[in-house]
DNA sequence: GCCGTTTTCGGCCCGACTGTTTTCAGTCG
C-alpha cells in the first residue's frame, strides 16, 4: 500500500508550503493526507482500476493531487515534492515536533543559520546562536532546549488505560474546589481514543483566576507552559501536558462540543452552521450578534438540524451525515455486557483462582465468567495439556454445582485460549476441544509471516468447528509491535461462513481489533466479542476500554455476543 | 489546491496566549 507514503509526503508538501507563506494549499495538502490515511484501499488499486477520475473521487483529491498521486505511482517521486526539497532541505517532521517551532521560524533558522534538523537545532540553541535572530530571544532559545529534552523523553503519546487514572486524579483535585461549578473531561480522552496526546479538562467558574492558579500549582506539574484568565496548560512529570479552559456557565455546551473535538468533527460542525448562516465557536452558536444556543452540547446539535451524538464516534468518519439524517447507532454499553470470557486463572500462572475469578466477577454484576487458561504450546505460561484440561473441567463442573445448590444464578464457563500453530493445527486435539463450553484460539509465535502463510494459518483455525473466537486477530501492540501481516478482508469473509466471534482485546495495550477494523466486521455481520484477557482479578476492570473501542466502531449491542444470557450465549457455541 | 441544494469564483473553522518586532505574527488546539 503505498497510501501512507503518498499522505507523508502530502504532509510534508503542506510543511513547505506553510514555510513559503503560501495561504490554503497546505490545509488542501493536509486534508488530502488524510484521507489517504484512511482510505481503506490501496490508492493504486485505485487507480489501476478507474485512472485519474477515480482519484479525484477520493475526498480532498483534484485535477492536481490526483497527477501528484499519478506521478508517484509511475515513478516513486513527486516532482514539485523534489524540487522543494532542493529548495528547502530541511527536516520539517522532525522540527516541527519542537513546541513553539512552526513553519515560519523553521524557515527562518535554516535560511539565518543553516538549520535542517534536530541534532542541528541542538548544536546551535546550546551555542546560544537562536536567540540574537531576528523575532527569536532568550525564552525562545530555552524553550527549544526544553522541547529537545522532552522529545528525547518521550514517543508523544500515552495508551489511554495509563493516562486516564492520572486525568481522573487531576479531575477530583479540581472538582473538590468550591469555584468550580462544573467539570469535564473533553478532548481525545472523552472521545476514548486509544492513545492519548495530551488531556483536555473543561471547567465553569465565576472565578477563573482562582481555578487557574490552584491548577498550575498541583503537585506534579514540571512546567507551566502557559496561564491566561480562561485557559492554561501545565506539563506533568509523567511527561504529558493537560489544558484547562475555563467558560463561562451559558457556553458550556458549546465549549464542551469543540474541546471534545475531533478537529475534522468541528470542522464539519462548523462549516454546517456556516450554510445555514451561523457562526459556531466555543462560546456558542450565533446567529449575527445574538447566541441562540452554547448551554448544552444537545441544543447545538439542534439548532443545526442534528441528533446529539456520543463523543466516541466524533471523528467525522460518517457521524455527522448519520445525525443529519437521524440515523445514529445504538452504541453497546458496559452495562450491557454479560460476562467475560477470556480470563486466566491460576492453573496457567495467574494470579488468582477461579473461584475468585468468578467472585470479581460476580462484584461486577456479570451473569457468568469463561476461564480460558493457555494451553501446552506456550510453556512460559505454564500451558495446559488435554490432561489438566480434563481436570479443570471437574474443578469448574463442582464450582457450578455450589452455585446451584445456592440457588445463586451465575455460571462460570470453561474454555481455553489455544494456540495456533503455524500450519493452522491447534495444540490441543479435538476430542479435548469438545468438551470445553468453548474455544478460544490465537496466534503467539511466529508473528512474522508473509500475509499469504499467515491468512492460511488463521483460516484454517477458523474452520475447525472447536474453534469458536480468535483472540487479539490483529497482533498489534499499540506503539511498540505492528500488526501482523493479515487481511482482513479474508478473515471477515472466513468469520462469516464459519460463524467464527472475533475478539475485541480490551487490554489498553492491545485493543485489537481496533475502531476501523471493528466497523467493518459490524457491516459485514460479522459477530464480535468484547473480553479482557484478564491474568488476575483487578483486571477484569478493563472492559471499560473494550466497551470504549466497541463505541468507537460504531458497535451495538447485538454484534457483541457477550452481551447476551448465557442459555443463548452456548447455543451460540 | 479543493469545492459547490446560494457558487465553476471566491471562499477556505475560530479563538487564546506567548514572545518579541511594543503591535501583532506565529503557534497551538
Amino acid at each position: 500500500m503505498k497510501n501512507q507514503e503518498i499522505a507523508k509526503i502530502f504532509n510534508e508538501m503542506a510543511n513547505f508550503l506553510e514555510m513559503e507563506g503560501i495561504a490554503f494549499k497546505p490545509y488542501a495538502y493536509q486534508r488530502a493526507a488524510y484521507s489517504l490515511q484512511v482510505l481503506e484501499e490501496d490508492v493504486g488499486d485505485v487507480y489501476r482500476k478507474g485512472g485519474l477520475e477515480a482519484l479525484q473521487d477520493i475526498p480532498g483529491i483534484g485535477k492536481n493531487l490526483a497527477e501528484h498521486i499519478e506521478d508517484y505511482l509511475k515513478t516513486g517521486k513527486i516532482k514539485t515534492h523534489e524540487e522543494y526539497k532542493k529548495k528547502l532541505p530541511v527536516k520539517t517532521d522532525e522540527l516541527l515536533k519542537i513546541e513553539g517551532l512552526g513553519p515560519k521560524k523553521i524557515k527562518v533558522l535554516y535560511q539565518k543559520i543553516n538549520i535542517k534538523n534536530l541534532i542541528d537545532l541542538e548544536r546551535a540553541a546550546k551555542g546560544h546562536k537562536i536567540a540574537p535572530l531576528f523575532g527569536f530571544g532568550d525564552k525562545t532559545e530555552k524553550n527549544i532546549l526544553e522541547g529537545l529534552e522532552f522529545i528525547k523523553k518521550n514517543s508523544g503519546r500515552f495508551l489511554l488505560g495509563e493516562i486516564m487514572p492520572i486525568a481522573q486524579k487531576i479531575y477530583g483535585e479540581l472538582e473538590s474546589l468550591k469555584e468550580v461549578e462544573k467539570i469535564n473531561l473533553a478532548g481525545s480522552l472523552r472521545r476514548q481514543k486509544e492513545t492519548i496526546g495530551d488531556v483536555d479538562i473543561l471547567i465553569v467558574s465565576k472565578n477563573p483566576k482562582k481555578v487557574v492558579d490552584f491548577f498550575v500549582a498541583l503537585p506534579g506539574v514540571k512546567k507551566i507552559l502557559g496561564a491566561g484568565p480562561t485557559k492554561a496548560s501545565i506539563r506533568l512529570k509523567e511527561g504529558f501536558d493537560v489544558d484547562l479552559r475555563i467558560v463561562p456557565e451559558k457556553s458550556y455546551g458549546a465549549a464542551l462540543q469543540y474541546f471534545t473535538g475531533s478537529k475534522d468533527h468541528n470542522i464539519a460542525t462548523r462549516k454546517i452552521a456556516i450554510e445555514k448562516g451561523l457562526k459556531l465557536s466555543e462560546y456558542g452558536l450565533f446567529k449575527g450578534l445574538k447566541m441562540i444556543a452554547g448551554r448544552t452540547e444537545e441544543e447545538i446539535y439542534k439548532a443545526l438540524g442534528m441528533i446529539w451524538m456520543s463523543p466516541e464516534i466524533r471523528e467525522n468518519e460518517g457521524e455527522i451525515e448519520a445525525s443529519l439524517k437521524d440515523n445514529l447507532p445504538a452504541l453497546v454499553e458496559l452495562k450491557d455486557i454479560k460476562g467475560d470470557l477470556h480470563c486466566h486463572s491460576d492453573w496457567d500462572g495467574g494470579k488468582n483462582t477461579i473461584e475468585e475469578m468468578a467472585q470479581a466477577a460476580i462484584d461486577l454484576g456479570y451473569e457468568y465468567i469463561g476461564i480460558s487458561d493457555h494451553t501446552k504450546f506456550l510453556r512460559i505460561e505454564d500451558g495446559l495439556d488435554e490432561k489438566k484440561l480434563l481436570r479443570q473441567r471437574q474443578q469448574v463442573n463442582e464450582i457450578n454445582k455450589k452455585f446451584q445448590a445456592s440457588g445463586f444464578k451465575f455460571q462460570v464457563l470453561q474454555g481455553c485460549e489455544a494456540n495456533i500453530m503455524n500450519k493452522g493445527s491447534i495444540d490441543i486435539n479435538d476430542e479435548v476441544l469438545a468438551q470445553l463450553d468453548y474455544v478460544i484460539a490465537g496466534v503467539h509465535s511466529i508473528l512474522k509471516m508473509p500475509q499469504r502463510e499467515m491468512m492460511a494459518r488463521i483460516t484454517k483455525a477458523m474452520r475447525n468447528p472447536n474453534v469458536d473466537i480468535i483472540s487479539h486477530p490483529t497482533g498489534r501492540l499499540i506503539g511498540r509491535r505492528d500488526e501482523y501481516k493479515h487481511d482482513f478482508d479474508l478473515m471477515l469473509k472466513t468469520a462469516k461462513e464459519t460463524g467464527t466471534i472475533l475478539e475485541i482485546n480490551a487490554s489498553p495495550q492491545r485493543l485489537d481489533l481496533r475502531d476501523l477494523y471493528i466497523k467493518r466486521a459490524k457491516n459485514e455481520g460479522v459477530k464480535m466479542i468484547i473480553n479482557t484477557d484478564s491474568h488476575q482479578k483487578e483486571q477484569l476492570n478493563l472492559m471499560e476500554y473494550g466497551v470504549s473501542q466497541a463505541r468507537r466502531g460504531w458497535a451495538e449491542k447485538s454484534n457483541i455476543i457477550n452481551t447476551l444470557p448465557v442459555e443463548e450465549l452456548l447455543k451460540y457455541f
